[in-house]
DNA sequence: CAAATATACATAGAAGTTCGATGTATAAAA
DNA sequence: TTTTATACATCGAACTTCTATGTATATTTG
C-alpha cells in the first residue's frame, strides 16, 4: 500500500477539498481524516500541509470559515464552499477530464470513466 | 480553449515525457512541439520549463542523452528512456489510475457531475 | 544578400508549493 | 495521572514552474 507522489497529491488537493465541502461543511482536522479514509490511506495530509491550503483557499474567496463550538466543547473552524469555489470546482473538474483525455491518448488506452 | 493549471501540468509532465520517449528517442525542442500538438495546445512548455526537467530526469537515471548531428547540420541532444525509466513509468501509470479512482469516488458523492 | 524567423540548447531568479518540525491548547482514554 | 487524540497555527528547507535572458546556427522572407 504505497502513497502517491507529491505531484499527484498536489494536483488533486484543491478539487478534493472543494468536493468534500460541497457535500457538507467541515473543518481541517476532519478533512484530513476524511481524505485518508476515502483514499484508503494513499493520501495522507499532514496538518502543516492542509492548514495553509485552507488559508490560501479562503484568501482567494473559494471557501469561507466560521468558528463554532462542538458538542465536545472543543473549538473548531468550520469551512463552507463559496459560490466562487463552486465555479472553481467546475473548472477543476473540466481540467481533470481534459488531462485524462490527453494522457489516455498518449497511453493509447480507453479514456477514463471520469 | 484554456490552458491547464500548473498543478495538473506538473503532475503529468514526467509520465508524458517518459511515454513519448518509450515510442521514439527525441530531443527537447521536439518534445515541446509534440506535447503541444498532442494536447491540442492545452499543454505548452516553455524551454525554460522543459530543459531543467530533462536534466533532472537524466540525473535520476530515468533517461539517457547523446549528442547527434541532424541532417540539417544542427546539433541535437537526443534522449532515450532507460530501463529504470520504464520501471518509473509503470509506477506513474499505476499512480495515475489510483488517483483517478479516488477522485471519481469523491465526485460520485455528489449528484451533479459534469 | 540582409533581416527576420525558426530551431536548439542552457541557466538564473521570482514566486509558489509541499511537508516535517515545532508550538499551543483541551478532551478523552489508559 | 500520564498518554493519546483532537484541533488549530506557523516556520523553514527543499523543490517546482515559468518568465526572462543568453548563445548559436539554419532557413525563410523581403
Amino acid at each position: 500500500m504505497e502513497k502517491l507522489s507529491k505531484e499527484l497529491i498536489g494536483a488533486s488537493t484543491i478539487p478534493i477539498i472543494l468536493s468534500i465541502l460541497t457535500k457538507n461543511e467541515s473543518y481541517g482536522y476532519e478533512i484530513i481524516q476524511n481524505i485518508k479514509e476515502i483514499s484508503g490511506g494513499k493520501i495522507e495530509f499532514g496538518e502543516g500541509t492542509l492548514y495553509p491550503v485552507l488559508h490560501k483557499l479562503e484568501k482567494k474567496g473559494l471557501i469561507e470559515s466560521s468558528w463554532k463550538i462542538a458538542e465536545s466543547g472543543r473549538k473548531r473552524k468550520y469551512y463552507n464552499i463559496s459560490s466562487e469555489g463552486e465555479k472553481e470546482l467546475k473548472i477543476e473538474k473540466e481540467n481533470w477530464t481534459t488531462i485524462n483525455q490527453i494522457i489516455s491518448k498518449i497511453w493509447k488506452i480507453e479514456p477514463n470513466l471520469i
